[in-house]
Parts: structure tokens; C-alpha cells; sequence
DNA sequence: TGAATCACTGTAAACGTTTACGTAAATAAA
DNA sequence: TTTATTTACGTAAACGTTTACAGTGATTCA
């Protein structure tokens, strides 16, 4: 069985493989005659250009390489939808790629991308990451990268996120202003912008609010949600003060049902909790979950160099609960 | 700034290109000197192979397509999660499809595909496809292609599937043994097969239990969510008679939560809901929602020859709801 | 000593495309 | 008609890697 090539096609039309080529790729200089018997006999051997041999020579993939941390969130689960459907649309290629927050994986998968396999590299970084250097290596071969959410602000690269402060003193703000005095604040790293935001949007209502910041009361996500709920259920028998949790990723917040529920504390009653979340289905949770949600903005057109920060708008407080 | 590349490294190095290359790929015939030399050299410059090149001259791209109807799924983000780390594991990587359960897209996916982009599909069939004509096209050019849960029979490849019948049969069971009798069945595509399968053990338990089957209560996903919220509430208005909801994925599932909670219908009381879901928070869910689980199977090796058929086991009855 | 084997390295072709360049015929301008 | 221009196509090189083959010393064996 012969292989479907330009070979192939120009033996078949007893042209020359650089004539075919240019017919596929309606090129100025072929008349329409032959672009016609050329594209015929494409579609008639369902003839598709190696993509290989085409990103070799053309140095372009149309390839883009995703980071994520995870898929199974429905954040980034709306993410990658998102970048695939735009992807899509203007015919390019994802390649997937998920660190599950580990640093040595993220490193490895970095470097796996400086070989010209991806034209550019969307990324949310792993929360475990200390060390940013392995994304240097993508500045310096030229790869437009863009952070997104979990971003990295050492590389002057484009950037797309929440106004994490802003919406993370709304969030503490709320507890507060329901009645809670004893707030958790359950964080996924200091060592990442996002995180270290987060967290000062809570110290500051907390400051605003003339409630003490307290250092025991900041807790950092474990390397597993079994760990998560046993850190938690911990921190709540520790402190049965606690009167509020804020939680900075959905996983979290799950963890704080899952804690409430094992020491039989009801929440709200007991405990209110708010968190950072795209659930959709928060409503049916029982109790319903006050969430943050990350809207979708889209981007008509990219920016002008890619040193800019976008923000996603953040609708607060979505839906009512039982307590709002 | 001259590119890192073979040639680069044999310049610097005063080896000729092909040695270069042998060395890195430890092949037999390299002196360990220049093995060395070669990779500290490498290292020093950072240098990745393109895998442009390599893919082209190997005829393999360690590279496998994932065909999905969508991410944004607690089922189908379990099911990237795992085929991402698998493939990792192995060194390959990952393009990511989502159809949208949309057949153009469909059709237009596969088609990409068999340029040689690829060395393997994995593909979840778009529950709205008819014609399955454009997956001939994966076994005319040789390329290993294995169905996932939404399976497409016609090609004789390797499968991965629940045993959907089994599990429809013991889930409709499960609502006539709680003492269902109108049980309205929640289908995604009687074109599928696994639609058929779930449809057949549906009614073969209605059978079984000498209740009629009605036409009237089997319905069919739409487009969208909205509209699925729309079809169960006026299922539910036409046919006050119903007592029972078997859906057959998730999201009809929570639609039809949507649907009662517009309606004022207790769900548990006055209608119980079972669910093919994979939901981590069922259980957080108000009230705590039946699910059949697809648990994950991990092949320990490939299966001998590309015609087997795996299915994957169901655990029945997961969590624990309130009426069981 | 000569032939045979071995370990290592270089040469060159190949993978399938794209594209600068050359060339021939056809057309336009002189 | 001759000359310039255009149109359409072929030739060949390039992209970066792999690999069959050949070549070169060095070692081993007879």
C-alpha cells in the first residue's frame, strides 16, 4: 500500500511534487486548472499533509502546549475548553499536559517544550513550585508564553487572572459581615503570586475590620484531599473558635464539607464557608456553597505584546445561600 | 543566536553530526568518552531534540489523539487525568479533541488525524453521530484506535466499556425495588451503542418485573442543558404519574434536579433519581444522589492484538442516598 | 607478517514539505 | 519582428534527525 504523499499525488498527475504543493496551498503563481486536478486528486486518495515534515520546514507547529496542575476541577475543566474551542477555530493543535502540582514534573515538562514541538505555552503553575528558573528557559528560546490564574510574575510575559486582593477581601469581608469572627483561611501556596493575593485580601479585612490577623488560622493545602480533610478536621478540633472558613480553590472547600461532616459540625450554623469555585451545580450542595466564580472573558484580539495583564472578571457571592 | 541543535552541538564538539546523535541516543557503537562529552555538552546548551525531525525520519510521533465529546465532566476528566499520566509514564504526549458531541467536528477531527500526526487514537464517539463512515477511514490508514465508554462497534478495534446493559438492568431494579412503578429513562443517543445497551437493560428489568414498557418516558438528551431542563419539566407536568428517573449520564441527572426543584417535586419523596455519574460530592448533594460508578481499570499490559473488548467494572449503588 | 575482527567515527541518503531560483512558453510592449 | 514581461512549472536545497554503509585505525588471530 503506497503512502498518501506529495509523491504520490504528483506521480498520479505526472506533475512535479513543488506544483502540487502550491496548488494545495493555493499559492499565486498555479493556474486554476491544475489546482483543480490537484485538489480532486487530493480528496479523491483523501490525501493530509504530514504535519512533521510541514512544522520541520516551516519552523511552526500550530501547537499549543496547555500546563495545568490538573483537569479533574471544573475550573480548569472550563479551561481547557475554552482553549480548545478557540484553538480549534483557528486550526491548531493542544497538547495537554498536567503537573498535578508537582514541581519536578512541571520542570520536566518544560524543558520537554524548548525542542520546537509547541509554537506557545498557556500555563498555570504548579502550586508546589519554589523555583521559577526552568521558565526562563522558555523566554530565552523565544516561546510566547502566557500564565493564567496561577500565575508567574518573574517572566514580563502576558498574563491572565482574577483580581484575586480585591475579590478575596470581598469574600473575607462577607464572612465577616455575617457574623464570623474566627475566619480559616485555607490557602494553595505563598510561594505563587495568586496565593500570596489571596491571602492579603484577607489580611486586609480582616485589618479593616479591626480583627486580629492570626497565623494559626492560615493553612496551606496538602499534597492529597485525603490529607487536606485531615489537616482541616485538625485546625477546626484545635480551634473550635472557628466560626468561617475561606476557602481559596474549590478542592478545599470540599475538604471543609467533608471535615464539617465527619465532626458533625453544621455548616452554616456552626461554620459558614465561601471559596474560590466554578461548580456548577453549588446550588444542589447541600448546604449551598457561597462561591467566587471566575467568569470567562474572552479576548477579541490578542494583546499588543505580551507583556500585559488581563484580568477575568469575578462575579461575587454566586448563588445565594442559605446564609446571604 | 545560533539554534541548539545537532548540528550545533557537532560544531562546538568537532564530531560530525551523526556520532552527535548516536551518542545521544546511547546507541552501541559510541566510545563512552565521547558519550560524555556529547551529553555534558548537550546539558551545557540545553539542548532538546526537535521532535519534528525525529518524528519525520521515524515514521512515529509519541503522540496519541484524544477524541472527546467534551473535558467539563467529572467522568471524562477522570478519564484525561489517567490518560495523561499514562502516557507521561510512557513518554508521550497528549493532543486533546473535544467534539462537543458535534459530528462536523467529529468528522473534521478524524480526518486531521491521519496525516500522521498521530501514532494512536483514543476516542469517546459524539453521542450525535450517525455515520460512522469517517472512523473507516483510522483502520485504512493503519492507525491503532481504541473506543472508550461511548464505543463505536463497527470497527473491530479494542474497546474499553462498562457493562452497560448489566448496570441499566440493575439500576432500574434498584427503583422498582424501592417501589417505582412509572420510571422515566433519561437516554443521551440510540444511535450508539451504549445508548442501546443502557436502553435495552432499561426495559429488559421493566420486563422482568411485569411492567409495561412506554415510549412516552424514554427521552433523548438535547443540545443543550436549558433544553434538557425544558424536556424533563414538561415529562414530568404531562406525566405527574412518573416516580423514578433513570438517567443515564450525569448531567441529565442534575437537570432533572433543576427540573423538580422548578416544579416543587421533593426529589427521594416524590420522585427518586439513579445516575451513571462519576461525581466525586454526590454525596454533598441535596439530597445525596444514587450514582453507578465506572471504576478505573488499569490494563497491565496491551491487550493481545487490537480486536479484545475490556469493560470496565461498574460498582453499583454509590453513596448511600436516603431511600436505599 | 598478513589477514581478520573490532570499536569507533564519518559520509550521505532519507523522511515529506516548502520555497528560492531557474526556465520555458505565452503574452504584452516596443 | 524583437524585446520585455508574465505565467506556470520544474529543479534543487533546506528544515533536523536517524541510520545504512563505508572507512580508519587498533587489536586479535593464524
Amino acid at each position: 500500500m503506497e503512502p498518501v504523499n506529495l509523491k504520490r499525488l504528483a506521480q498520479e498527475l505526472k506533475l512535479s511534487v513543488a506544483t502540487v504543493s502550491r496548488a494545495l496551498n493555493n499559492s499565486s503563481s498555479t493556474s486554476p486548472a491544475t489546482k483543480a486536478r490537484v485538489v480532486a486528486m487530493a480528496s479523491k486518495l483523501k490525501y493530509e499533509p504530514n504535519p512533521h515534515a510541514s512544522s520541520l520546514r516551516r519552523h511552526t507547529s500550530k501547537t499549543i502546549g496547555v500546563i495545568l496542575p490538573e483537569v479533574a476541577n471544573p475550573f480548569f475543566s472550563l479551561v481547557v475548553n475554552g482553549i480548545e474551542e478557540v484553538a480549534r477555530d483557528q486550526n491548531y493543535h493542544v497538547l495537554l499536559y498536567l503537573t498535578h502540582d508537582n514541581y519536578e514534573r512541571e520542570v520536566a515538562i518544560t524543558r520537554l517544550l524548548v525542542g520546537g514541538r509547541i509554537d506557545g505555552v498557556l500555563m498555570s503553575v504548579a502550586s508546589a513550585s519554589q523555583d521559577f528558573t526552568h521558565l526562563d528557559l522558555l523566554r530565552e528560546r523565544n516561546i510566547p508564553t502566557v500564565f493564567f490564574d496561577r500565575v508567574y510574575d518573574g517572566l514580563h510575559t502576558a498574563q491572565v487572572t482574577t483580581d484575586n486582593c480585591d475579590s478575596s477581601y470581598a469574600a473575607t469581608g462577607h464572612l465577616i459581615d455575617n457574623g464570623c469572627r474566627t475566619i480559616a483561611h485555607l490557602a494553595v501556596s505563598n510561594s505563587l503570586y495568586i496565593g500570596r493575593a489571596r491571602t492579603r485580601g484577607y489580611a486586609a479585612a480582616l485589618h479593616d475590620n479591626r480583627i486580629p490577623f492570626d497565623d494559626e488560622l492560615v493553612r496551606y493545602a496538602q499534597p492529597s484531599q485525603r490529607q487536606d480533610v485531615a489537616m482541616i478536621q485538625g485546625l477546626l478540633q484545635r480551634r473550635p473558635d472557628i466560626d468561617g472558613i475561606f476557602a481559596s480553590v474549590e478542592s478545599l472547600a470540599m475538604s471543609s464539607y467533608e471535615a464539617c461532616q465527619n465532626l458533625g459540625l453544621s455548616i452554616v450554623t456552626a461554620i459558614k464557608i465561601i471559596a474560590f469555585s466554578n461548580l456548577e451545580i453549588a446550588t444542589f450542595l447541600s448546604p449551598p456553597l457561597t462561591t467566587i466564580t471566575n467568569q470567562r472573558t474572552l479576548w477579541a484580539k490578542p494583546p499588543p505584546g505580551y507583556c500585559l495583564t488581563q484580568s477575568w472578571k469575578t462575579r461575587r457571592f454566586q448563588p445565594a445561600t442559605a446564609w446571604n
